[in-house]
DNA sequence: AAACCATTCGAGAAGGTGTA
DNA sequence: TACACCTTCTCGAATGGTTT
């Protein structure tokens, strides 16, 4: 085995096949090349690493991957780093609301503060961020920070924003614990899918309190419950924004008692500097949505 | 049936290494 | 330094299996 051989396996396993590694292969290198390369290898080790077609490491491929994906995964931010400029590309993935309400400040601070600074941006729940970290493919994570995180994953809490229930205003309520005392609640609930941790906060708060209240509309973002609620169709589960208005025929009651959600940082390892840059931008603009 | 994919083979080129 | 040898590559062609 040398360096080479992991190198395209590396690539093979990433790309799920031969023929897609060449065609993502960042030099010359034929699909013949690679096959004869990979079979050399296993024969090397005396193991398959991977079925084919259809592709899928086998468990020795997979602990030869999972040893080898972090030295190439790595090796672009090095060849950064030694060329003495300085990294200025941050791999970052967040959560929909973050994107939203949060990074568009954040990077444009980060530009001010970094010359040159780059970055790729993915989107993802707190456990596909903490995979992406654990896989070394984002540099950093902003999401909710409601699960468990895992033992290798640091986290910093940054922001905690208190649930809220848009309701229109001619609907006559003033104030949440109106609807939950109804014995049944007629009144339309529209919410993120019930996978997303606001929605599972809710439900876990409501059924502390012995309500029953399951969402007839399942919206994919927090702009579309705001859209249904103005529109007149039911109460809306949302966060309360410092900084975000609310259209003038929609209210927002405050959901008393219930837990506010916990946004924060995650990362592993040690955070490079311009890491440590962009961990402490994010504290300065959640300090200022804060106290907003 | 057609398209696609993995593998194999042969010819030839390029580059590294060892030796006279 | 020149040469032989080895390794690894490309290219083209073919085969056989899988998927659409």
């Amino acid at each position: 085995m040398n360096v080479h051989h992991l190198e395209l396996f590396y690539y093979v396993a990433r790309h799920g096949g031969v023929s897609a590694a060449a065609r993502a292969m960042p030099y010359g290198i034929q699909q013949p090349a690679i096959s004869a390369q990979i079979l050399q290898l296993e024969d090397s080790l005396g193991v398959t690493l991977y079925q084919r077609r259809p592709f899928q490491l086998t468990r020795e491929g997979q602990t030869l991957y999972d040893f080898a994906m972090p030295f190439f995964n790595g090796l672009g931010e090095i060849s950064d780093r030694l060329r003495g400029g300085g990294e200025t590309r941050l791999r970052i993935a967040s959560a929909e609301i973050v994107q939203r309400d949060y990074l568009p400040e954040l990077l444009a601070r980060m530009r001010r503060r970094v010359k040159g600074f780059h970055f790729t941006l993915t989107h993802g729940r707190q456990q596909e961020i903490e995979a992406l970290l654990a896989a070394q493919e984002i540099d950093i994570g902003l999401s909710t920070l409601m699960d468990k995180t895992a033992a290798n994953m640091e986290a910093r809490e940054l922001l905690r924003l208190p649930m809220v229930l848009l309701v229109p205003k001619q609907s006559g309520v003033t104030q949440a614990s109106q609807i939950f005392e109804k014995d049944r609640i007629d009144l339309p609930l529209v919410a993120l899918e019930a996978k997303d941790v606001l929605s599972r906060s809710f439900q876990a708060a409501l059924r502390q309190r012995g309500v029953e209240w399951l969402p007839s509309l399942e919206v994919g973002s927090l702009d579309l419950v705001l859209r249904y609620v103005a529109e007149g169709f039911g109460a809306g589960l949302a966060l309360r924004h410092p900084r975000v208005e609310l259209p003038a025929g929609v209210k927002a009651l405050a959901l008393d008692d219930f837990p506010p959600l916990s946004f924060g940082a995650l990362w592993t390892g040690r955070l490079s500097p311009l890491g440590e840059v962009f961990l402490a931008e994010a504290t300065a603009v959640a300090g200022e949505l804060a106290s907003s």
